[in-house]
DNA sequence: ATGTCAATTATTGGATACATAACACCTTCG
DNA sequence: CGAAGGTGTTATGTATCCAATAATTGACAT
């Protein structure tokens, strides 16, 4: 991709700690530990064959970062998300999104416009082609670099946190192919807002293109819901 | 007060941990731990009359929280906050109460509406004795009302989340009168906005307010800054 | 038979001991 | 005299052990 960003998965070394705390966060994401699971100390120190020590830091972790639920003395489930829940968070980024766009149509710099830009053409080839973890890959890069645009340093952190924090519940990616082109259009008709400076229309239309995607979402886990 | 808030601060007793996170809350906020200090964990958990492990477990959490930074073996420091980095908060929590109002002044119910109507007049006579700390813990009532009126369960605790991670920043209390007047005059517009069910004016107003509060401490700031 | 209370058990919270990596200082060589 | 490498010290990361608490289960009384 040429464009210095980076996985930054160093995950297998280091701190034993943060290998677990990596581990549970990506089987919280993919399912593997279901909503309301309890996490034995003791059991899950045995399964990364270390003590309970780095599980209990890992665990203080997820919970400060809201994916795991820890009561005193009794042990930590992993967050059970209900379905107004995820709403909430998801209109909550929406309105985070829309203020950093807002933000950052007002004070981008012509380097951070075009770069913008330049990422926007690169996603037409993506949307034919139909391929959505690509999609995927872009769609957090133009996101990301809206925040950055803020100039906000803050503001982007705490949206990137949410984002990623929202990311390890949405168990199934969209594979709806139909939702990318649409996608692209709504960053389309955002890209025209920053280009005419109006950073409230860009606000409003980064809103509904964000609630878009929610409810696209939402629909399919009501489809799919187990009980 | 008679009105169901709680002061909440059971400190000295429950978890170690949890009252070692409140105290090195409480010592960063007044200044004691000045920013960039080295926090020894031996060093705390004898000043603590505890042992390593809580103390480990609240640097994690304060960490977490952004009031300190841990880097690999090398242990923590205070966050170091620059002037640029403060006013990117504050003028994140002025975004985010942007919006928490508008969402409010359409969702918020009669009752909740009553109770701000309620609240806001209380401080008239707050204002008028010049009680800074009364009108304080007024002023976060008023706002927390606000972020539960949203009916956003999770947009109101990263509301308070970064206020309070705010506050723990802003280590001298406004100590001027006059601003008090001032932010309840502001408090008066936003209320009418809202009464008029103009989400957007009341948005707009909330913003002016917050960031009004941020200059006029950033100003105090200024004047005091050690070198 | 059912409800309540108490004892037991299992699990988390905290303490202590040990391993390992980083930093500083000293020695030695160029 | 300066720089580089090694060694020693200090602090963090991890493991193990002890204590406190909450859940569970069983017994006894009503």
């Amino acid at each position: 991709m040429a464009n210095g960003f980076e996985t930054e998965d160093d995950d297998d070394r280091g701190l034993i700690s943060d290998r677990i705390r990596n581990a549970l966060t990506d089987e919280i994401a993919a399912g593997t530990l279901a909503a309301g699971a309890a996490l034995d100390e003791q059991q899950l120190a045995d399964r990364f064959g270390a003590s309970r020590t780095p599980v209990r830091e890992a665990l203080r972790q997820l919970a400060a970062g809201g994916l795991v639920e820890l009561r005193a003395r009794r042990g930590g489930v992993v967050a059970r998300m209900t379905p107004e829940r995820i709403m909430d968070m998801f209109e909550t980024v929406a309105e985070i999104e829309a203020v950093c766009v807002r933000l950052a149509t007002y004070r981008m710099t012509p380097l951070e416009r075009s770069r913008l830009i330049e990422l926007h053409e690169f996603s037409r080839p993506i949307v034919e082609s139909g391929d959505v973890d690509a999609y995927d890959s872009f769609n957090r890069q133009f996101h990301e670099t809206i925040y950055h645009a803020t100039h906000n340093g803050f503001l982007a952190e705490q949206a990137i946190a949410i984002r990623n924090r929202l990311n390890a519940f949405r168990r199934t990616q969209l594979r709806q192919g139909e939702r990318l082109s649409r996608s692209r259009d709504e960053h389309e008709a955002i890209m025209q807002a920053i280009a005419e400076g109006d950073g409230e229309m860009a606000s409003r239309r980064m809103r509904a293109h964000m609630l878009n995607a929610a409810t696209s979402l939402s629909r399919f886990i009501e489809a799919n819901k187990p009980a």
